[in-house]
DNA sequence: TCTGGGGTCCTAGGACCC
DNA sequence: TCTGGGGTCCTAGGACCC
C-alpha cells in the first residue's frame, strides 16, 4: 500500500462560508459567525487578525467594520450532509471527525477513480460545483499527516505528501501543527528549545518524557518520526454525553442553580435515549466566578437514562460542591454522562391518562409486574409514562413530573408523544421484550 | 486572553480484591 | 498477622480538539 490513499478533507471556514451561500450580499466582506465568541469568520475578517475561538468584543475591536451573523444549524448539517454523501461516491471508508472534515481511505478506489491526487482534486471541484463550498484537502500514507497537509494546503488547496518525502514535508513545521500539541505543551517545547516537528525527532525521547509525561512524550515522538498506526475508524461510539450552560448573572445557592441542572439534565437524558443508551457515570462540573472549576462524579450501580434517576445523581453532586464552595459565584454549570451502555433491559414506569378513566388525579399505586410488550400494549394501550434502569428511578422520575410522554412502538421501544402529562394511576412494570 | 458548547484522552491516587 | 505484588474500578483534574 504504498500510495497516498489517506485523504483528509476539511471544509474552508465552514459556518461563514454556509452564511456566504445563505445571504450572498456578505461576500467578500468581513463577517464572524456567533455571538458570544467568533464560531468561524471569512478569510477578509482574518486579514484583520480575527480569529475562531475569539471575544466578539476583541473581534469588533480589530475589525469595526466586521459584520456578525447568528449560526443556523439547520443549514449546516444539510450543507454537511450533501459535502458527505459526495465523499461517499468515492469510498465507503470514511470517518468522520466533526461536521467540517473527515478522513476518506481512497486506497481501493484507484482503480475506478485514479490516483489519490486525482480522487481529491475530483472531490474538491464536485463539492465547489456542488455546493457552492470550498474544501482543502491533504493526502498521504498516514491519518496525522494527511490532516496536517490539509491544514497547510488551506485555503482552498490540495497537499500529496508521496510516500518517501514525508519527513522532508513534516520536520520543518511548527510542532503546535501536531495534534496534541495545544498552548501548554507548546510553551513547554519552546522552552526546551524545541520549536519544529524535525525538533521532537532529533530529541531524545527521555527528556521529552521528563517534561511532557510517558504518553504525551511517545505519542507526539512517534508522530515527528510519521509513526500512525491508526487505521480509519468508520463508526466510533460515543462515550460520553453532557451539556452545559455558562451563567452571566452571579448565584450563589443551590435553589438557583438546580433549575438549570434541570434543564441540562433533561437535554442529556433525552439524547441518551435517542440513541438508545445508558449511562452509568454522572459527572456535575462547577465553574466559578474566578473561573476556576472542579467536577464531582458519581457511579451508580445500574446504567440509566431515566432523567429522573440521573438528576437525583447530579442534585447530590451539585449539592457537595455548594457545600464545599460556599459562597462562591457559578458562572457555569455542566453535566456530563459516561460510562455508556447499551441495550439493557429498560424497566418501565406506566400510566394510564386521564382520557382513558376519564378522571382526575388519583393517588398513585405502584406494584411491579413482568409482562411482555404485547401484554402492556393490551393493558395499556398508549400510555407509556417513563423509564429507567430501574423501577425505583423511573417512578421517582414519574412522580416528579420528569416522566416523558411516551407510546410504544411496534418494537416495543417507548417512542416520545407530544402533549402534557395527564396520568392517573401508575404501575411499575419491568419490559421483557 | 478565559469567552461557548460539545467532546476525547491521559494521569494519578485510593480502595479493594486476589 | 504482616509484607509484597498485580490488577481493576472509581474519582478528580487537566490538556487538547472541533
Amino acid at each position: 500500500m504504498d500510495i497516498p490513499g489517506i485523504l483528509h478533507a476539511d471544509l474552508d471556514a465552514f459556518y461563514a462560508a454556509v452564511a456566504v451561500l445563505e445571504d450572498p450580499s456578505l461576500a467578500g466582506k468581513p463577517m464572524a459567525v456567533g455571538s458570544g465568541v467568533v464560531l468561524s469568520c471569512t478569510y477578509e475578517a482574518r486579514a484583520f487578525g480575527v480569529a475562531g475561538g475569539m471575544r466578539m468584543v476583541d473581534a469588533r475591536a480589530r475589525c469595526p467594520q466586521l459584520i456578525v451573523v447568528d449560526g443556523s444549524f439547520g443549514a449546516y448539517s444539510e450543507y454537511s450532509k450533501q459535502v458527505f454523501s459526495i465523499f461517499e461516491t468515492y469510498t465507503p471508508r470514511i470517518e468522520r471527525i466533526s461536521i467540517d472534515e473527515g478522513f476518506l481511505d481512497v486506497t481501493g478506489s484507484v482503480h475506478l477513480f485514479g490516483s489519490p491526487r486525482e480522487i481529491g482534486a475530483e472531490i474538491r471541484k464536485r463539492v465547489r460545483e456542488e455546493t457552492g463550498l470550498a474544501v482543502s484537502v491533504g493526502a498521504s500514507t498516514r491519518k496525522f499527516l494527511s490532516k496536517i497537509a490539509s491544514q497547510v494546503a488551506k485555503p482552498d488547496g490540495l497537499i500529496v505528501v508521496e510516500p518517501g518525502d514525508e519527513l522532508a514535508f513534516l520536520h520543518p513545521l511548527d510542532v503546535s501543527y501536531l495534534w496534541g500539541v495545544g498552548p501548554v505543551t507548546k510553551r513547554k517545547l519552546t522552552d526546551l528549545g524545541i520549536n519544529t516537528i524535525g525538533d521532537i525527532a532529533a530529541t531524545n525521547p527521555d527528556s521529552l518524557t521528563t517534561m511532557l509525561g510517558r504518553g504525551a512524550s511517545s505519542h507526539l515522538y512517534a508522530l515527528a518520526n510519521n509513526q500512525d498506526p491508526r487505521p480509519i475508524e468508520r463508526h466510533r461510539k460515543a462515550k460520553s454525553v453532557g451539556a452545559q450552560s455558562a451563567i452571566r448573572s452571579q448565584i450563589r445557592t443551590l435553589d438557583e442553580v438546580v433549575p438549570i441542572l434541570q434543564r441540562l439534565t433533561d437535554r442529556v437524558a433525552e439524547r441518551l435515549r435517542a440513541k438508545d443508551r445508558t449511562a452509568r457515570t454522572v459527572t456535575v462540573r462547577v465553574r466559578f466566578g474566578d473561573l476556576s472549576s472542579v467536577t464531582r462524579s458519581a457511579t451508580m450501580e445500574t446504567p440509566t437514562s431515566a432523567t429522573g434517576a440521573i438528576m437525583d445523581v447530579a442534585t447530590a453532586l451539585l449539592k457537595k460542591v455548594v457545600e464545599e464552595f460556599p459562597n462562591h459565584e457559578t458562572s457555569l454549570i455542566g453535566i456530563s454522562t459516561s460510562g455508556l451502555g447499551v441495550g439493557e433491559p429498560m424497566q418501565l414506569a406506566m400510566g394510564v391518562d386521564a382520557a382513558t378513566t376519564g378522571g382526575t388525579p388519583a393517588e398513585l399505586e405502584y406494584q411491579s409486574l413482568d409482562a411482555s410488550v404485547d401484554e402492556l400494549r393490551r393493558r395499556f394501550g398508549r400510555s407509556v409514562v417513563t423509564h429507567g434502569s430501574d423501577l425505583l428511578s423511573s417512578r421517582t422520575a414519574f412522580s416528579d413530573g420528569l416522566s416523558d410522554i411516551m407510546t410504544l412502538r411496534d418494537d416495543g421501544i417507548p417512542e416520545a408523544l407530544d402533549g402534557g402529562p395527564e396520568y392517573v394511576t401508575e404501575e411499575d412494570v419491568t419490559q421483557s421484550g
